[in-house]
This record gives C-alpha cells, sequence and structure tokens, in this order.
DNA sequence: GTGTTATCAGTAATAATTACTAAAATTAAT
DNA sequence: ATTAATTTTAGTAATTATTACTGATAACAC
C-alpha cells in the first residue's frame, strides 16, 4: 500500500459521489499535485480487485467508481451523467430466472434506472 | 431514406447478434465498399432515433446495436463481449419501487446479466 | 431542369483508457 | 543497515471508440 494508493483510497472515501477516475485525479491532485493519471487508473484497478472499492460500468462514456465495494444499483442523469445510488433491494432470486433459460454462464447483474437529476429537470434545454 | 441507410437497416436485421458500429460497417462494405465508417454511426444513430432499431450502452468499451427495437434484458460475456437476449419477463413495477425515493425524475432502467458464453466457458485462460 | 437541402466519403479531432519506460521507492535478504 | 530484487511511479506515447468537419454528391421541391 504505497502513499498514493492510500490517499486516492482517502480521497475517493469521502465522498458519496461516483467520480470518475478524471475527477479522482483532481481529488488527489490536492494533495500529491505530482501524481500521474496513470498511477490513479492503476491504483483505482487494484482496489477495485482487492475489494475495498467498486468499479462502475454504467452507460455514458467513463467509468466510475464507488467508495462502497458492496454490490447495489445506481441511477444514473442523462443529461449531466450525474451518479446516486438507487435505494432498491437488490434482485436476489433474479438470476435464478434466467438459469436454464440462457447458454451462458450467469455470474452476475446489473441494473440501472435512467432519469434526470433536480437541476436537469428544472432546466428546459435540449435532451 | 437514403441508399446506405436502407441498407444498414437490411443487414443489421439479418443479424441475431448485437454488433458495434465496426461490425455493422463491415458487414455494410460488402454490398457498399465505399461507405464511411461515419456514415453507418450517423444512421445507426438515426435508425435508432428512429425507432427502427435499438442502441444499446452495456458495459465494455463499446456501443452496440439491437434490430429489435422494443426494450428487453441482454446477457453480456465478459470475456469476448459477445451479447444475446436475456429471455426475462419485463421488471414493469420496479421503477415504482423507486419512485419517492429518490430525487430523480425516473425515465427507464437497464437490466444486465454478466457470464461466460459457452465457448469461453470451456476455456479455462485468465479471465 | 434549377435551386435548396440533406447526406455522403474521407479525414481530422476528441476523449477515455491503456501501454511503455526509465527513475524512484519499497521490500527482502543478508 | 546495505545491497539486490521487485514494485511502483511520473511522464509520455499509443490505442480505441466516437464525433466533428468539409467539400463533393445526391435526393427532393418547385
Amino acid at each position: 500500500m504505497t502513499q498514493q494508493r492510500q490517499i486516492i483510497l482517502e480521497e475517493l472515501r469521502q465522498v458519496n459521489s461516483h467520480p470518475s477516475a478524471d475527477e479522482v485525479y483532481e481529488m488527489v491532485r490536492k494533495r500529491l499535485p505530482r501524481i500521474s493519471l496513470g498511477t490513479v487508473y492503476r491504483n483505482l484497478e487494484i482496489l477495485s480487485e482487492l475489494g475495498e472499492i467498486q468499479k462502475l460500468e454504467l452507460g455514458g462514456d467513463l467509468k466510475r467508481f464507488d467508495r462502497n465495494p458492496i454490490k447495489h444499483y445506481h441511477i444514473r442523469c442523462m443529461r449531466c451523467g450525474r451518479v446516486d445510488d438507487a435505494p432498491i433491494a437488490p434482485l436476489n432470486q433474479i438470476e435464478n430466472e434466467l438459469y436454464g433459460a440462457t447458454v451462458y454462464t450467469i455470474i452476475g447483474h446489473r441494473l440501472e434506472f435512467e432519469g434526470l437529476c433536480p437541476q436537469c429537470s428544472k432546466t428546459p434545454g435540449k435532451s
């Protein structure tokens, strides 16, 4: 656990947003101005493999990171990309429904809601 | 409806896979060797806005296109990226559960299963 | 047919991510 | 602690998917 890795973890744990790698980079840069973006990417990957955090692959063009390593669902703003937790109980049985109906070995599932956050709900503008 | 747009639609309708824009490009190129990738991207976008096809934003690094414009769920191979339909009934009530529990205006949801396709289930190799 | 508009092919530009490399730092073994 | 082996880092370059731009072409309206 290097200093860089430790600080990346600390900074991510201080927010309940779901920042992209670039946003984590900007956060960490305040404490380690010489850190490089590649280091942030690599350590976020390592930390998620260690089970300390979670890497999110949601809709949109970029991956996000969640300080909470426990599987849960999210809602994402279609306009601005903001992501929040979706307070829905896990669908523990849903994978059983698929069992036998697919040729795949089922490993997990992901449920993501789409919508508009409060700010973007107010503003008309083009979607 | 230009010739290019028509042929893109025809080719996509001939497969039950869920090709990426680049794969559609390769398919269409057999009939229109001079078509450009930008044209494929633009027309896939237009066709999905018209409701003729569906643009999929699943996990992984690329978007995929589905000849079926009706909302349904998918399963994706974590190793090779193959995508198939997941024969699960739509969760029509799930958005109601979230209503009142989130500050977002809910517009839709996406459910995606992850697993290994038959080929990748056989091969050990690194995941 | 002529003019207007949309679309095309080809190419360049973006943006997120990954790969590479030599230097620095951490760890392990004496 | 000192040296040797290993890992990690900063910085940069390369990749990849996608979008934007542009002058030429084709579709459409009159």
